[in-house]
DNA sequence: ATATAATGTGACTACAAAGTCATGTGACTT
DNA sequence: AAGTCACATGACTTTGTAGTCACATTATAT
């Protein structure tokens, strides 16, 4: 947590610090990230930076917080009755929210990425501990309601198929932004589609009793 | 590539450095590496460093290529007549295949992990662009091959599913490792099985032509 | 106006890193 | 025996880092 004494700041002041922050966070993984370099950019001496933050990696837990609240924003935003749809159709909205999200956020985005690597392993952990389990725990309550509601085929390891489902949230964005336009919105659907046809039915020959 | 002096010296001091490299490369982030304590752990000079690599990220690839080749030869030498086996059989394999590896050489894997991570952006790219479209193209040969011998269902995009087979026999593996004890065989079995099914099936209910 | 508290400062310390270079050593050649 | 060549060395330079501290400035309260 950032010390008082930052909290007690001008909002125009804090603002600054932390898109310097964001600014630094986004360009180079955290082992290469300098304070030197964020404090010239916010224009506050060392000094300063010492009263606000007690070190770097106080300084990213938070920047990290608020990227992530954002992200949970945009997602309750994106998906207010998410209640009402079918496990389908909610896994859909999902997949184009996380792709909709980098779109407009991309430095919090580069972030995040960062975060996956194992530029440091325990903060990883520090930080992950929390998020991971997180998503994996979403998509298990997720899972256990669609199997209840008969959407979703009950032999399925629900412990492994919300990690596959975690998993691919994150890897399915980067696999978008590899290789498409990020702005051909019928291209995402596209995508989405093509990807849901394949969780939904597998990709062995044969009829399929779901037709997408 | 290592400066030729490397290659002169003997086989036991080659493999004194090599180790010595793993040993860092395996505990360390990139970025976090050092070589001085390489030199230290070797006992050679620093001097002497210089006149086998030119820097860091030279003895860095060097090393990188050596895991990958141990792990190519790994999985020849486990699927050898591959050709024969049907599709998913062959990716039961192949799945069990990269769970034993990373147990039998848990150093390179290690070193694979850290690679994934984004410690050095652009030299990660520079070493990705090889092996992950490599990967992809595996994946896609078969798939076509599968689809082609009416094994696998000719309505998915191939790209996209040899992607998601690229990221899986990626986090499978890692899921593997969180969550079981990894000297249990019949527990990979079963994991690959259950991994299997889904990939074969999808996760919608309903009967499935395919039973496992 | 004065006193007190809060905030701001940047030179400085301590440290570790990569990479260089002049010099040393030992084996092999002529 | 003299000379050559490949390899070995570690002190040194340069550069960047995080974090500290004595002091300066500004805001707030009395």
């Amino acid at each position: 947590m950032p010390k008082q004494t930052f909290f007690n700041l001008k909002e125009a002041k804090k603002e600054r610090i932390i898109e310097a922050a964001v600014d630094e966070f986004a360009a180079h993984p955290y082992l290469k990230t300098s304070i030197n370099r964020i404090i010239e950019r916010a224009d506050i001496s060392k000094g300063s930076f010492y009263q606000y933050f007690s070190n770097k990696k106080d300084l990213y837990k938070y920047v990290i917080d608020q990227a992530s609240d954002a992200k949970m924003k945009f997602l309750a935003q994106k998906l207010q009755d998410y209640q009402k749809l079918e496990f389908f159709e909610l896994l859909r909205e999902l997949f184009i929210a996380g792709i909709e999200f980098k779109r407009e956020y991309p430095l919090f985005s580069q972030i995040g990425d960062y975060l996956l690597d194992g530029s440091n392993e325990s903060l990883k952990e520090e930080i992950y501990a929390d998020s991971r389990p997180k998503s994996n725990q979403f998509f298990e309550e997720l899972l256990e309601e669609a199997v209840m509601k008969e959407e979703v085929d009950p032999n399925i390891d629900i412990k492994l198929t919300a990690f596959m489902l975690t998993d691919f949230s994150i890897s399915i964005v980067s696999y978008f932004f590899e290789n498409h336009n990020p702005e051909n919105v019928d291209q995402i659907m596209d995508y989405a589609d093509k990807m849901l046809y394949i969780m939904k039915n597998g990709i062995a020959k044969g009829d399929k009793n779901v037709i997408n």
